[in-house]
RNA sequence: GCACCCGUAGCUCAGCUGGAUAGAGCGACGGCCUCCGGAGCCGUAGGUCAGAGGUUCGAAUCCUCUCGGGUGCACCA
């Protein structure tokens, strides 16, 4: 929790920009505005809202906090600031008081030659910043277990992930994003137990992950009934991790031939890492890890109840005690101790993830490490960074939880098999994205690959449009929407615009040149705003770790559009200089949906 | 039992770290292709923001309690 806090500080995108940011249009107009009243008022910090729709402003102040201050009707403050107030060679214009807000207008010419300047300085990179120069962040995302199907649950994260390093990486920082796959651990002993037992090598070959994952399943069900077979699986996690040669070959297969499904996956999704570790990769340093804890006496041997009787807790059988290695955290305000070695000696996730933190510290020296990771690890993580941080591993370390989905039914479970393979998924979107271009006058070639763009695009969004803590409900249809609230829609408006500026190229035009101030059409105005928002958005998404202000957004840019594209034309425009300043506009917005999509992890097509 | 997440329109969700008449999409109903692509646009209907208290100029938003759903609580990851 403290953890999290500080580090989000650490991030958060300076709110007073400094000199060596760049300040886009809305970021200034509010700093004028905050000057202007503060050498007015002597005080400092003025809230900046959004007025709601019915009042004509753009820019709201609300008075109530400095009128109780200063013992005054806020009403009468506001009205006498509006009185005093010069606006002059500002961005904004007519202060208004209504109830007891000071509301701004924005000054249309100024406004317009600003927002069309801010975007003519910073071409492509409009929206993004320099704030994270020099300063590196590592991701930790995606990070699927070995041997066991890709399933929609995973989606959440590999996405969201993917997301926040683009994020990140578009205000200047600099991004690891570590694929943490879970390569190792007692589950490689259930399997590797499943296979000797009921497995066949030529069967697991053709199809392996759904081959294993019937292992898997197959070996809980007869666990249930004969308790042995744990302590055989246990057995073989620790010929692995003792280096048994048969045992090490056959990990490193089921590795290799999971690795190939999953590699697919990310292909179709477009999702690449920087690193792909694994938590195998630190199989040589845990010795140190709890070495090190014991050193430091923060680790020490506690007594554990053996292993055996489950459910039925008989406890009047004096069960044997066995001895673990664990770190107490309860002087830290948190009851549940970590443990970091198995009374057989074999480690934990625990142990591999604190190795993890040391390796990144030393190879990386990041500002953050960023775990993207379900919300049923919270308790899991604060203990793992509290125990990192007694063991001195000074590392802003934040857990970026998620909410799980949840089928129709419950929840799922790979345990029982009840999953919904996220290929399947994938592959349907792209069937039903076909479907819509069958009508389309492309070639095969290209309704192959927008199908994929736009299939691919929907599942994403569907998922990163949503609040990331809520959990969600899978849902076929929601997943495969393709109209609305949806990626599609999205990516519609920009093969739209890309359409009206194929046109133009071809149009034989005069040497009309754009000029903001010809815009003045409520939808072009609207249009402009809006699109001046997008830095902000950004960094709001970056601060609270949400790509889905950026999905909402996007919508919101989309449907100005296509407001704007319905009423008002663009190459028919009444002069050859609003059709320039309109060809323009519409370049812009175009080129804001695609950077938005693309920070989300969604590509664009050209056309659809 | 304790802790955390959540409860907003028939359904799926927004609501920007308390603000002025709570917004979208889907579904329903009604309009819009002589004009830059209808995966679109415009409009109508639909809400006691789970419930009850509290904090204050102001609460969907913050606090408390109740109800309902989810998750976690030492040798899985």
């Amino acid at each position: 929790m403290r953890t999290e806090r500080v580090s989000r500080d650490a991030l958060r995108p300076t709110d007073r920009l400094t000199e060596t940011t760049m300040k886009y249009a809305l970021d200034t107009a509010h700093e004028q505005i905050q000057n202007i009243l503060e050498s007015a008022t002597g005080s400092s910090s003025f809230e900046m809202k959004t007025p709601p729709p019915n009042v004509e402003a753009d820019i709201a102040v609300p008075m109530f906090r400095l009128a109780k201050e200063k013992k005054e009707n806020p009403v009468a403050l506001a009205q006498r600031l509006a009185g005093e107030i010069s606006l002059e060679g500002t961005l904004l214009c007519d202060a208004t008081v209504t109830g007891g807000f000071l509301n701004f207008k924005l000054a249309t010419g100024p406004f317009l030659d600003r927002v069309f300047a801010d975007f003519s300085a910073r071409g492509e990179s409009f929206g993004g910043s320099e704030q994270g120069d020099g300063k590196t962040i590592v991701v930790d995302f995606s990070s699927p277990n070995i041997a066991k199907p890709f399933s929609v649950g995973h989606l959440r994260s590999t996405v969201i992930g993917h997301s926040i390093v683009k994020i990140y990486r578009f205000l200047g920082y600099t991004v690891v994003g570590d694929n943490h796959i879970g390569d190792w651990g007692t589950q490689f002993g259930k399997l590797m137990l499943a296979f000797e037992l009921w497995g066949d090598r030529e069967t697991v070959a053709a199809n392996p992950i759904r081959e294993l994952l019937d292992l898997y399943v197959r070996y809980h069900d007869e666990a249930e009934s004969d308790p042995a077979l744990d302590e055989q699986a246990r057995s073989w996690f620790r010929r692995l991790e003792e280096g048994d040669p048969k045992a090490r070959e056959t990990w490193r297969w089921f590795r290799e031939v999971s690795w190939e499904e999953f590699d697919r996956i990310y292909r179709l999704l477009g999702v690449e890492f920087e690193e792909v570790l694994g938590e195998s990769f630190y199989n040589d340093q845990l010795d140190q890890v709890v070495e090190q804890a014991f050193q430091s006496g923060l680790a020490e041997w506690g007594e554990i109840e053996a292993r055996g009787g489950k459910e039925g807790e008989g406890e009047d059988s004096p069960e044997a005690m066995e001895k673990v290695a664990l770190i107490h955290l309860r002087d830290h305000g948190i009851e549940t101790p970590l443990l970091i070695q198995k009374s057989d000696g074999t480690s934990l996730y625990a142990t591999r993830d604190l190795a993890t933190i040391r390796h990144r510290i030393e190879t990386w020296a990041p500002e953050a490490i960023i775990y993207v990771v379900g919300g049923e690890q919270k308790l899991y993580f604060q203990q793992v960074f509290k125990a990192a941080e007694l063991l001195g591993l000074e590392a802003n370390c934040v857990h970026v939880p998620f909410g799980l989905i949840r089928l129709p039914k419950g929840k799922m479970s790979t345990r029982k098999g009840r999953v919904i393979f996220l290929e399947d998924v994938l592959e349907e979107a792209v069937r039903r994205a076909e479907a819509v271009l069958e009508e389309r006058d492309l070639s095969d070639e290209e309704k192959t690959e927008i199908a994929r763009i736009v299939g691919i695009g929907a599942v994403k969004y569907a998922d990163l449009s949503q609040t990331r803590t809520k959990d969600v409900l899978f849902d076929w249809e929601k997943m495969l929407n393709m109209q609305g609230d949806s990626a599609p829609y999205l990516q519609y408006a920009y093969v739209r615009i890309q359409s009206i500026l194929r046109k133009a190229a071809g149009m034989p035009r005069g040497q009309a040149v754009s000029s903001p101030r010809s815009l003045g059409h409520p939808q072009e105005l609207t249009l402009v705003k809006t699109l001046a928002g997008f830095p902000g958005t950004v960094r709001a998404a970056a601060t609270g770790y949400t790509p889905h202000v950026i999905a909402g957004y996007l919508i919101s840019l989309a449907r100005d559009f296509s407001s704007f594209y319905n009423q008002v034309p663009v190459l028919k425009a009444e002069t050859p200089e609003l059709a320039a300043t309109r060809l323009e506009l519409c370049r812009r917005t175009a080129q804001v949906l695609e950077k938005g999509l693309d920070l989300l992890g969604i590509e664009c097509p050209e056309r659809m």
